[in-house]
Order: C-alpha cells, then sequence, then structure tokens
DNA sequence: GGTGAAACTTCTAATAA
DNA sequence: TTATTAGAAGTTTCACC
C-alpha cells in the first residue's frame, strides 16, 4: 500500500477533525482561509481515498464501571491454531484489541474489565480455549499515555 | 468514580454515534421515533457528564505509511524512575500509547512505526533512556481484533 | 484545483406541554 | 423529561474562475 500525498491544507484539517470529528466545515474554512465548499471537498476525497476510514466517540470507560485494563500474551500450543483462537477470542467482547505476534507471545490482547475478578474470569476463559497452552497478564496500573495526535502532527511533518 | 445510568434511548444513541460521529441527529431521531431536540438534549447530558469525552477520526495508518506495530515491554532498574521514563517516552511522538504495569513489566507500550529501519531506531530510543533497564519487543504481524463497539454492546446490556 | 452563492439540511435554544 | 418550532448555522452542489 503506497503513501497517499496529503498537502498542508488536508493536513491541518485533519487535525482539526482529529481534536474533535463535529467540527463545523465552516469553523475550519475560516481558520484556513479557505472556503467550506473546499474542506467538503477535501475531506470527500481522503474519505474516497480511504485515508479517512470513519470517525468514533471517545467514551470514558471508568464511568461506565469499566476501569480495569490489562494486556494478555497468549502462548499457543501450535501455531497453526491461531485463526481459530482468534475466533474464539472474537466471540469475548471484553478483548478489545488482540494482535498475532512474533516475540515471546504467539497472541497479544488487550483487555477491558470491570474489576479484577471480573478479568480472572475473561482471563480464565482465555485459558479455556483449545489450543492455548498458557497465558501471560499484565495489569494496567495507570494509562499514562494514549496521544494519536501526536503521531499525526509528526506524520504529517514526516511526508 | 460511580457508573452513570443511562437508559436504552441512550444506548442506541451512543450505538449510532460510535458507528459515525457525525450521523445527523435528525437520523438518530427517526429512527429512534424521538425528536432531534431530545436527541440534542441527550447528548449534551453525556457530553456534560462527562461519559461522551469526544470524538475522533480513524484513519488509515497504513495509507499514511505506517504499517509497523509492535508492543514494547520496558523493564526499569528502579520503580521511582517511572515517572521520569514517561515523560521520556511522551517525548517519542511513535509511543501512542503507555501503561504503567504489574507483572513482567513495569512499563508496556505501543509503537507505530513506518517499517522494521523505523522501529528499530525507536526501540533504541527508549533502550537509551536513562533507569531502562533492558526492553522486549513484539511485533504485531496482524491486527487481528479491534473492536470497540462489541464491548459498547456489552456494556449496555449490562448496566 | 478553488470560489461564492443558492438550496437544502441540520442544529440549538426557547417555549410549551 | 420530552416535543415543537423557528431562526441560526452548517452542508453540499454547481456554474464559473
Amino acid at each position: 500500500m503506497a503513501k497517499f500525498k496529503l498537502d498542508e491544507v488536508d493536513h491541518q484539517i485533519l487535525d482539526m477533525l482529529i481534536e474533535n470529528t463535529r467540527t463545523p466545515f465552516t469553523d475550519i474554512a475560516k481558520k484556513l482561509l479557505i472556503s467550506a465548499g473546499t474542506v467538503h471537498v477535501r475531506v470527500k476525497k481522503m474519505e474516497d481515498a480511504g485515508i479517512i476510514r470513519g470517525s468514533s466517540l471517545t467514551l470514558d470507560y471508568v464511568k461506565l464501571g469499566y476501569s480495569f485494563i490489562a494486556y494478555v500474551g497468549i502462548f499457543l500450543e501450535k501455531t497453526h491454531q491461531t485463526k481459530f483462537v482468534l475466533e474464539r477470542l472474537n466471540q469475548i467482547p471484553y478483548i478489545t484489541v488482540a494482535h498475532i505476534t512474533t516475540g515471546k507471545f504467539n497472541i497479544f490482547c488487550k483487555i477491558r474489565a470491570k474489576d479484577t475478578k471480573h478479568a480472572k474470569d475473561i482471563i480464565f476463559k482465555i485459558d479455556d480455549i483449545d489450543g492455548v497452552s498458557r497465558t501471560e497478564t499484565m495489569i494496567s496500573l495507570e494509562e499514562s499515555i494514549n496521544d494519536k495526535r501526536r503521531l499525526m502532527h509528526t506524520i504529517f511533518n514526516d511526508l
């Protein structure tokens, strides 16, 4: 997949939308000294190109009662069971991210749970999947960094 | 922080907005058989309560030339250096997430890079931080699961 | 490529129920 | 709490640069 060429105006538009998806195009236009129509056309172009894949809300999971985050490394008995295990993991909604990895673990996932007890249930469920030989859990005490915007700024200055 | 009580209508509103932040309130209203004004009031209430913290774009990082994802576990020489090391990590924009963890590692982070060489540079930079004794890298071969919506559905049915 | 204006859609706040 | 309403604001298209 090749890089896509975005100019400075595109960067600025993305930057404002990353901050708040509902920023009115008229506001963006005013700030960038272009017309709202241009903002619209450029956003559409980036959507069509697949650069912008969508938008999503950032919710406060703690306020929703889900304050527990852990990472779970999974060791498989045999590598070819990866697909099967991933299908099973996909049925556990508390697993929000999973990667097939090289290195220590075969699969690596992130879970979000209500509390320690709930997390234990989830981890036991993972352990119980056929093909999983064992797991190793890292409990998050604090999410100290969570910032896509810094990366985007850097990417923009890079291209 | 206590749980917040959301009713079925709130869930449906969130569900549609999680899917696409720019879904017009009039569309949501039509689907839920309520008025757009009500949607507006409820969203505002959830924003004020801090349940909705914001909104963000989902970008295609691969198309932007950043197709490399890795997780890096960090071992510190001494636990009390955590704060210092996190400050240093925070200066590396390619680190998108970092957690203080219990378990194997002291700090655990996620990096997004252009390619293997770029990732190596980032990891060396982490290794060079004072207080870091060593790191362990897990390279993502494939991001197989990345789904907040399933969790939200479950949370909604839970509350 | 971009603009500006028209036509259309959506938002928002006040009022009323 | 919710609905209605109406004016303000935002979006989108298009003829023309």
